[in-house]
DNA sequence: TAGATTGTTAATCGATTAACAATC
DNA sequence: TAGATTGTTAATCGATTAACAATC
């Protein structure tokens, strides 16, 4: 996808979704143009960084001007191809995936969530955000048939590898994994995230208590 | 809290709740030492990598045998600060305020939710696991006298930043954003940790398009 | 003791920053 | 054109890896 195929680092893919807010900011302000300079300064980023990181996949500015808010905020859109639709799957319809089926932002971004699964028979056949849950056992099928992209795991760490391998065998493309593990499917080309939330809270907690004053 | 008083880089901070993980895996296994190579191989990291992150801390093992299990999950809880209580409040009880509250992964790690606040009239009042939902104008006394340590931001992006400034000034000691933007509280001491979850599922969309093939 | 494995120093690698020629 | 700002190369900085003496 890049211009150039070399290699872009973790560090790079990371700060995409950045960018890719901060223009969305942009064009909410009413800002058309910015410079690198301006970018990295509202980011906290250096200059440098912001114009390395641009031409990692071609260089969407133009000298003396800076760069146009609106077509670089497609273009980030296209490297992060969310310019696409995605159908996505929930897996898991306790409190953390309905409250995913229930995001509008995911929405936004072209994620279309268009069936959501359970074991529980007392969870099957209710109606969340308009979706029927659905049993687990109609999975197979269901990606199978319906070009599914992406499956959401919102169920507990002891049921996330079979389910992983088993939505690898249905030929899914990427999962996106809430269950506190490192999910691995060696040998596999499915793509997997993981959005670790006690990660997230135990680095608040390691910052609380060695706390570098900032004031 | 780190031994040597040298500058712990942020690379570290994002493994210590990884190795917080795998330790207490290896605990559930009943093994009780283990090896920084046999570790670093488990979790894809260097044994390098694995002895130079222990040692900004202190250096926990013991040559010839290796690290202790137990006692390693138990320094690294100490580091993390995850070895003592912490008073949290969720403001916003919409769908994903309350599935934080019903998620028990948190009062595992001794984060006890102790109170969920809302504006909305139509939420005021509801109890969701076992906490009344209480209305927004109540955070500042509240917060004021129960000694809170964290404060959970559940609500729209528009409504993050006065919010934030509300907690500060009540003293508030950090804040778990959940909201899709960087936060930022210019000359406070208040520990900013944003769970930026379309972040993820952005990384995740460009992966799936820019794949490099692991196969 | 001999073997294993750490703690730590030195070497390497890669990411960030600085500098500046190209050019709009 | 002159001024501004990019794209890109070179320099620096910091994180990771390698190596090995220390030591259990």
């Amino acid at each position: 996808m890049n211009n150039r195929n070399d290699y872009i680092s973790d560090a790079v893919i990371r700060r995409l979704p950045r960018y890719y807010r901060y223009l969305e900011e942009l064009i909410d302000n009413g800002i058309t143009r910015i410079s690198s300079g301006e970018l990295s300064e509202r980011m906290g980023l250096t200059a440098s960084q912001v114009r390395q990181d641009f031409n990692h996949f071609g260089g969407f500015g133009q000298q003396g001007y800076g760069y146009n808010v609106e077509s670089l905020h497609e273009e980030i859109a296209k490297i992060l191809g969310i310019d696409k639709l995605h159908n996505v799957i929930v897996i898991g319809a306790g409190h953390l995936g309905q409250a995913l089926v229930n995001y509008p932002n995911f929405i936004k971004r072209g994620f279309h969530i268009i069936a959501l699964f359970d074991k529980d028979p007392a969870l099957i056949g209710t109606v969340v955000n308009g979706l029927t849950v659905m049993a687990d056992s109609e999975i197979e099928d269901f990606v199978k048939n319906n070009n599914v992209d992406i499956g959401v795991l919102t169920i507990p760490k002891s049921e996330a590898v079979p389910m992983a391998k088993l939505l690898d065998k249905c030929g899914i493309k990427g999962i996106w994994n809430f269950a506190s593990m490192d999910l691995e499917l060696p040998g596999s080309n499915v793509v997997i995230e993981s959005a670790h939330l006690s990660d997230s809270i135990m680095r608040l907690s390691y910052r609380l208590h060695n706390q570098t004053d900032h004031s």
